[in-house]
DNA sequence: AGGATCGATGAGCTAGATTTATGGATGAGG
DNA sequence: CCTCATCCATAAATCTAGCTCATCGATCCT
């Protein structure tokens, strides 16, 4: 211990109001010893004992008493600033929402967060959430809430809303047979070999985002992770390899050397929902849902490709 | 931590002047990753961002100058309490000194402090050190200093006066064959069982209490430790036992059942010793050990029995 | 005396404090 | 554009302190 510290002046205050040492140590949390020892290591640093104390009886010394007198005060203000200044961080807090995105950020759902900031004085600052670790940012408290893909199997967090669902287009390279085709169905599937995100996400969640097999029973590859939608992209062009991707992903990321294909029959669309943490859930993230609820209740994003 | 700690508003402050985590890390004398540690947990603590840092940039964020501002005048305001209670402590140490004596209190001396303490605005309160345990109380700052038997080899005291020596007598009990004699030798000592003390006292000293054997090679015998002078009365007025006592002790302890002996030829005489902490002694002391020197220099206490 | 109450103290466990080593971000200069 | 240097954050590892439990000795009550 280097310095004098607020947990002692505290408990020099509160055995000024008990004297006496096991209450002090009850109100406080602690064990009557170690009462005794802040007690004695206050003494020690300020250099004087600042309290009588017999077996029977707990009186302030004239030192003492001075002591805490003079320290009162200040002692009250240093907590009510303490105090103010995490009253207002929790008022900041409250109008403001930090939400992660999954992958890459689609404009169909920051435009109906744009829409409820308007209406309800919440500020959204939106972020984007590394590939494989969807869950992460939104556990450990470093964002409010996230847009992720489903399914969610976490104890720690709840689905506040789904989005409806989107059809998934198959991502290969200009060069690769199938681009030739206009159009491909879900038992195409087993001739490639399909890129799945790698990180710390539960293996649940990894295996989901590529079916193991198609509806016939002919296995599906997936050989190889990635960590980032670019080098996932990156492996597809190479001509190796093949993804599967969003609507939107592929609308907005158009590349020469890539094209994607809509998979007929591909049963498992891909769907993103709202989540948070179940305990210590902000309030305004029920708002949110409610307001997602109205805006793509019915239209919203299509299944259509 | 369950709280705020004053060490982190200091950390706070520094970085707030310096705007440089390895320099206010300097200053305060930790690592650059502990001043990122404490002011992520005071963050933490009062629940928002207190300082906005980039690895090229540090500046306080509106939040973190308002709270800064805020808990700087506290902060001031409890260190100067502490500064003062402690200098006023300190102040009233440098005018009381805590002496104790070894054994008992003998009044030739106390004498002398009396003196002292007239001429030097300096209160000196004694207290009874016990028996076996002779450096303990100074060496762990209980007292400033204490008269004691010698010798004393103890690394961490000085010997700051040596009183003049004097001659110890044999108390035996009445009833002794011993106590028929007017005077014995220091050769008579082979035939009793002498009383030592007994406690954390270094071994050279509790043999120094005692002479191993008698000067034509008789060997002492000393079957018994003692822990009061007390003790050690009720031990010799048993008849069993003999205890070497100093003149003073003899005069003021009279017992009926125990008689104090003159041992001719007995070269070692107890001499005693003022004694303090090698490192923080109080300042004063060395004029205490001058003011002895004054009194017993000559006079003082005789060797005489 | 015997019992009850109370603060101090020593041993021992655990959590927190602190450091060292390392990584990742950013800006400067070739 | 790439490398280098600077700087803050983070992980792992170590060491200190905070804290409790058990116990003691002192004091007061009856």
């Amino acid at each position: 211990m280097r310095q004098v510290q607020v947990q002692q002046i505290e408990c020099l205050l509160v055995l000024a109001e008990e004297l006496h040492f096991g209450r002090t140590a009850e109100r406080l949390g602690y064990s009557q010893s170690r009462v005794s020892q802040l007690i004695a290591d206050l003494e020690r640093r300020v250099g004087t004992r600042l309290v009588d104390r017999t077996s029977r009886r707990v009186a302030l010394t004239r030192l003492g008493a001075q002591f805490l007198d003079e320290v009162r005060g200040p002692y009250e203000t240093m907590t009510s600033v303490f105090a103010a200044a995490s009253g207002r961080a929790r008022q900041r807090a409250l109008r403001q929402l930090r939400i992660g995105f999954h992958g890459n950020i689609y404009e169909e759902i920051t435009e109906a967060f744009r829409r409820f900031r308007a209406e309800h004085e919440v500020t959204v600052a939106v972020a984007e959430i590394p590939l494989g670790s969807p869950f992460s940012a939104v556990i450990d408290g470093k964002l409010d809430a996230a847009v992720v893909e489903l399914p969610v199997h976490e104890t720690a967090l709840t689905v506040g809303y789904r989005f409806p669902p989107q059809d998934r287009l198959l991502a290969v390279s200009s060069a690769h047979p199938l681009a030739e085709r206009e159009r491909i169905t879900v038992e195409d599937l087993a001739v490639v070999d399909i890129l799945h995100p790698e990180g710390d996400a539960p293996s649940y969640w990894i295996a989901a985002r590529v079916p193991p097999a198609t509806p016939s029973g002919a296995p599906i590859r997936s050989s190889t992770g990635i960590t980032t939608v670019q080098e996932g992209l990156a492996l597809v062009a190479g001509g190796e390899k093949a993804m599967l991707v969003c609507t939107p992903l592929a609308r907005r990321t158009v590349r020469s050397d890539v094209r994607y294909l809509p998979v007929e029959g591909l049963e498992e669309p891909s769907q993103l929902g709202l989540i948070w943490r179940a305990e210590s859930a902000a309030p305004q993230l029920r708002t949110l849902a409610a307001v997602l609820d109205d805006q793509f209740g019915k239209a919203g994003i299509t299944t259509a490709a």
